[in-house]
DNA sequence: TTCACGAACTTGTCCAAACAAGCTAGCCTT
DNA sequence: AAGGCTAGCTTGTTTGGACAAGTTCGTGAA
């Protein structure tokens, strides 16, 4: 019996096959909803309808469609058939991750330069994030990164000391750092939180992004943690105002973002 | 027979009882990880315990959990225990569109006013938008909003037609436009998308939000359409920075939001 | 003509079962 | 003691069926 010991390594590897169906019947519909097969505000065939064409069970059907609502391209109330609701896509959590990831699915020319690297003790603030205790050790970068040439975002991560070591062999002008890490130890970003706000300019945001002092940034706060759920870094990206633009696709029953109360005290 | 007429009006009363079961087995479970019961980082029971616990079948369990997945609370991996990564929960769509319902629900004094009110005819871009076409009649408004007596946001809206004359009944110091659109005429946003970046304030802006001119501003635009992807307005909200932050959390196979490309030639 | 009613359709919820695939920990060999 | 292997646990995928609940639209009555 048995006889599938094939490779326990991983599973992982980029461009692997997805081997479920509904995936790939996903794909599909995504395709066609893309292609203007279904028009934006049209109705998607019947879920019976589907199973029978891709000759699959209902729930099969559902679980594709599913992948689709969470995509924010198509819409559902019981009762009524689907529509569609967005043409676009969202992309993959890397997008959100990796500044370089996403550029270069978009098809920019990005560069990165590392400008500052040194490991400190964390303070109150980052041991909380990273789950570590205060004063315990960690690396602290600053990087830029570059679009087309243009420098847009400036980058202050602070990484928890048990990768540090992995993160101190990156070259100091290396793209994707979230694929470096992948390559090199076998890292996954498997989880984030964003915090998105405006901030104004400081004298080196300023000096480095070529703005004026005071100018407005997009800043994008976030924290990523491993599959088992062990924070690895703490960021503070600072995007030139222009550069970049968030967007978000929710519907009445399943929102990914939430506002949060700034400090009303610091801003009189 | 039958017997239930009760009213067609409307099935979505607020507090109306949640039938599902798994919606009470996610609210169990959240509940219990909002506690700290299941700390973060840990691991939540499998399937098959679940599935006893609460006496249903391990799909339903598995409709519980892909829920507290979708609010980011858990993650999970094939063949490992589902581990616990957050604790604060996404609220309901609701708050990603309504400044006044998520003010209300954070518990903040809020109010808003409007200070123009005025029928057009709609130009390309807001035709494109709203569906429309150019020169159709739409109605621009603008609002100030605030907390707790401070002016935070500055929202600049264009409705489309038809919801036109809903909307000139609303009086000009309601505080939810979206829930006054409810009770008035039925009226649901059920779908939306945003684009969030960073802007300086003009004149306008600075003189209403008490900031000076320049100064950052996080922006917000929206188009927000119906059940049946009618869309109903176009909106340009503009947030005095460090008063309102959004969140997002998001996973490896799970991602809501995409960065856009803004215009470079734009920005030298 | 208008409105209420109901039949047909469609999505939502739930179950029970089976197998595939990945993970973990403990056992056993080296 | 270190390391490889396997058994058992756990999540992922899929099927087929059943009923509930909401929508749509045509028919028939007022």
């Amino acid at each position: 019996m048995d006889g599938a010991l094939v490779d326990t390594g991983n599973g992982a590897e980029p461009g692997g096959r997805a081997a479920a169906r509904y995936v790939g019947i996903a794909a599909e519909l995504r395709e066609a909803i893309m292609c203007g097969e279904y028009a934006v505000g049209s109705q998607l065939p019947s879920e019976t309808t589907l199973a029978t064409r891709f000759d699959v069970s209902r729930g099969t059907v559902r679980q594709a469609v599913a992948l689709l609502a969470a995509e924010g391209l198509v819409g559902s109330r019981q009762g009524a058939r689907r529509i569609v609701v967005g043409r676009e896509r969202s992309q993959s959590f890397a997008e959100l991750n990796s500044f370089a990831q996403w550029a270069q699915a978009m098809g920019y020319r990005v560069s990165g330069q590392v400008l500052e690297q040194r490991r400190r003790g964390a303070d109150a603030a980052e041991a909380v994030r990273l789950a570590l205790q205060p004063g315990d050790q960690v690396l602290s970068v600053l990087r830029l990164r570059s679009l087309e040439g243009e420098p847009v975002m400036l980058e202050r991560t602070v990484y928890a000391g048990w990768i540090a070591p992995a993160v101190e062999r990156i070259p100091p002008d290396c793209e994707s750092i979230t694929q470096a890490l992948y390559e090199d130890v076998g890292l996954v970003f498997a989880y984030g939180e964003h915090l998105i706000d405006a901030v104004s300019a400081g004298v080196e945001d300023s000096r480095l992004l070529v703005v004026r002092r005071g100018s407005p940034l997009l800043r994008q706060r976030r924290v990523t943690t491993t599959h088992e759920g062990r924070p690895v870094e703490w960021s503070d990206d600072r995007y030139r105002a222009g550069s970049v633009t968030f967007s978000i696709r929710n519907s009445v029953d399943a929102n990914p973002l939430v506002r949060q109360m700034g400090d009303l005290r610091l801003m009189s």
